[in-house]
DNA sequence: CTTAGGG
DNA sequence: CCCTAAG
């Protein structure tokens, strides 16, 4: 069967998330020059196997895609069994989408605001390009003039590059090359703490530098897919197996996402280059992500891991899930998180909490390491208001309903799990059959890493979120309050950042819905109030450092000036400046290009 | 319930 | 962060 596909980065990670992969189908041999890039849809096996894709999967893959299309819809169930295979071949051909995209080309005719163009390309091309592309298929079914529409030489070599010839700091040079080479142990530790919030202990520089890269790019393979280890440097490979970027609605990779496509053939199939191919599916095999950085991280490269005992931190934050806005529309996924460091010494208290946190403790059945241990798992309670569509959920999925894991582990079993790093995002279609208990009150994580089929399971990087003992303290007027402020790690900015650039400053619920679902805590009041913030730090201290980069002085996690900037940039945009000194910036990059996407400068 | 602002 | 007033 033929079948078009958008491809575009956001595409690709749909594919992943699905379990899917599409591969170069080089084997069409007939195959010219001129023709289509040809793709193939494949299935990816928990062992790293790769199996062509039944016709039904296309479909389904294909459904993913124009999900998307629709404003990402929480598709609940399908219930697709994706554990069965059939020996049928269907090859997709694919055609492949350069960057170009409608939207882009657009704005590059009306107005060439440089800097604009630029901003708008981190945001718009990832998201916004690929609806309209799809769109564009799917109604017109030829998309000829797309594939030779020819791009523009110069904008779009600037824009597709990482950043080159752009004079304004950029968030891909940010997330990429923060100079983690050049940076002590020390220096990383202090940029993990700056990325995720947390401290570390280990010294593995590599395993640092990945963890870092992973929380600033949002990507959890980092290593194993998109980087090679080369004489001890991390080479950016592109990121082809990227199960997904933190942003969800933002892919905020845009300087890949165009040019990947040509080189990512190759990489699934056969590589026995740098790829750690071993790692690789040693890693999708394992249930529990070695996620924040403990100790055992050397267990990425051992090939037989030895069975560990869960710990008290492993079992809390196993049971941590992320869950949507309780709207209901949500999707669920699960959150694994693995063991969890134990350095930080103020966690492990917190584990007395417990029963008088309102959590209650189950057990589930883990196949952990291959042995079934029994695995407590601890549920929370939310503790502002009740669910109120709870007994929905029981409708919905009543099987999953119970409490302990053990039994929802078995009502998912023959489901797809797919583990979400933290970071994930929220809105887009739920790849994983996975249904049910989706919200802050039951939070169970499952793990099915029963042999044989289970699907792509992310390593999860727990970074960022995982702790969530929210200590409360009681108020005088019997309210409570949170007891100690969650710092916000440079990824949770970053994401701010993007979702107010997206969807306009004020617009606190939906950034909240969109970009921070993954977060119980940060409601919308505090994603206000750290705008808020941002909006004082950035045009306080303009003139003091220009060449932050590589964070020097990075004592108590400043904000990286490039984000700065940008803060600055959008206040700018939406008339948010400060009227003290609006003169700095006022002129550029003004009204001109806030009429694209963020026409709301009325705001105030 | 969501925003905006003040505390 | 919290609280509250306003839509």
């Amino acid at each position: 069967m033929e079948t078009e596909f958008g491809v575009e980065g956001n595409d690709e990670r749909k594919y992943e998330e699905a379990g899917f992969r599409k591969i170069y189908s080089s084997l069409s041999s007939t195959k010219q020059l001129t023709d289509p890039v040809v793709y193939k849809l494949v299935r990816v096996e928990g062992d790293g196997r790769l199996v062509p894709a039944t016709d039904d999967e296309v479909m389904e893959v294909k459904g993913l895609l124009i999900d998307e299309k629709n404003k990402m819809r929480i598709v609940t169930d399908t219930g697709q069994p994706m554990g069965c295979i059939s020996n049928e071949v269907s090859s997709s051909g694919m055609l492949l989408q350069l960057e170009s995209s409608e939207g882009l080309s657009q704005s590059e005719n009306t107005e060439v605001d440089p800097e604009k163009l630029h901003a708008r390309l981190e945001e718009t091309v990832p998201s916004l390009a690929p609806s309209l592309i799809e769109s564009h298929l799917h109604q017109s079914g030829s998309i000829d003039k797309c594939l030779n529409s020819p791009k523009k030489p110069t904008e779009g070599g600037a824009l597709t590059s990482t950043g080159v010839a752009t004079s304004k700091p950029d968030f891909s040079k940010l997330k990429e090359e923060i100079c983690l080479d050049n940076l002590s142990i020390k220096e990383l530790h202090e940029t993990f703490k700056a990325t995720f919030g947390r401290e570390t202990t280990v010294k593995d520089k590599q395993w640092l530098k990945r963890r870092i890269t992973m929380g600033l790019t949002n990507s959890c393979d980092v290593s194993a897919t998109t980087f090679i280890i080369k004489d001890n440097k991390l080479v950016k490979k592109g990121k082809e197996d990227c199960c997904d970027n933190g942003d969800g609605a933002f892919a905020n990779d845009p300087p890949t996402g165009a040019t990947i496509n040509g080189s990512q053939q190759e990489a699934p199939i056969t590589h026995g280059g740098q790829v750690e191919d071993q790692v690789v599916s040693d890693k999708r095999s394992r249930s529990v992500g070695d996620n924040s950085g403990s100790e055992d991280h050397h267990a990425e490269h051992r090939a037989v891991k030895r069975v560990r005992k869960p710990t008290k931190r492993y079992i809390e934050e196993l049971s941590e899930v992320e869950s949507k806005e309780s709207s209901g529309k949500s999707n669920s996924k699960l959150k694994c998180s693995g063991l969890g460091q134990m350095s930080s010494k103020s966690h492990i208290g917190s584990v007395g909490n417990i029963s008088s946190d309102g959590r209650t403790v189950v057990t589930r059945t883990d196949s952990l390491g291959g042995s079934g241990i029994q695995i407590p798992c601890v549920s929370r309670v939310r503790r502002s208001r009740p669910r109120k569509n709870f007994m929905a959920l029981l409708e919905f999925n009543p099987s999953s309903m119970s409490v302990t894991a053990a039994q929802l582990k078995k009502a998912l079993n023959a489901h797809n799990i797919l583990l979400d790093n933290d970071e994930s995002e929220k809105d887009r279609s739920p790849p994983a059959k996975f249904v049910g208990v989706t919200d802050k009150d039951i939070q169970i994580s499952a793990i099915d890493a029963v042999g044989g089929h289970h699907k792509v399971l992310k390593l999860v990087d727990s970074t960022g979120a995982s702790d969530d003992n929210v200590v409360t303290v009681p108020t005088s007027k019997g309210g409570i309050r949170r007891k100690h402020h969650r710092a916000w790690t440079l990824s949770e900015v970053m994401k701010l950042v993007e979702g107010v650039s997206r969807y306009g400053a004020g617009r606190w619920s939906e950034i909240k819905r969109l970009a921070f679902a993954s977060y119980s805590y940060r409601t919308s009041v505090d994603l206000k109030d750290k705008w808020r913030n941002l909006l004082k730090a950035s045009f306080s201290q303009i003139p003091s450092d220009k060449g932050i980069n590589c964070r020097k002085n990075a004592a108590s996690v400043p904000i990286p000036e490039p984000i700065l900037l940008r803060v600055r940039e959008l206040a700018a945009m939406q008339c948010q400046v400060p009227p003290s000194l609006n003169s700095s910036k006022g002129g550029g990059s003004g009204s001109s290009a806030d009429s694209v996407h963020e026409k709301q400068s009325g705001y105030l």
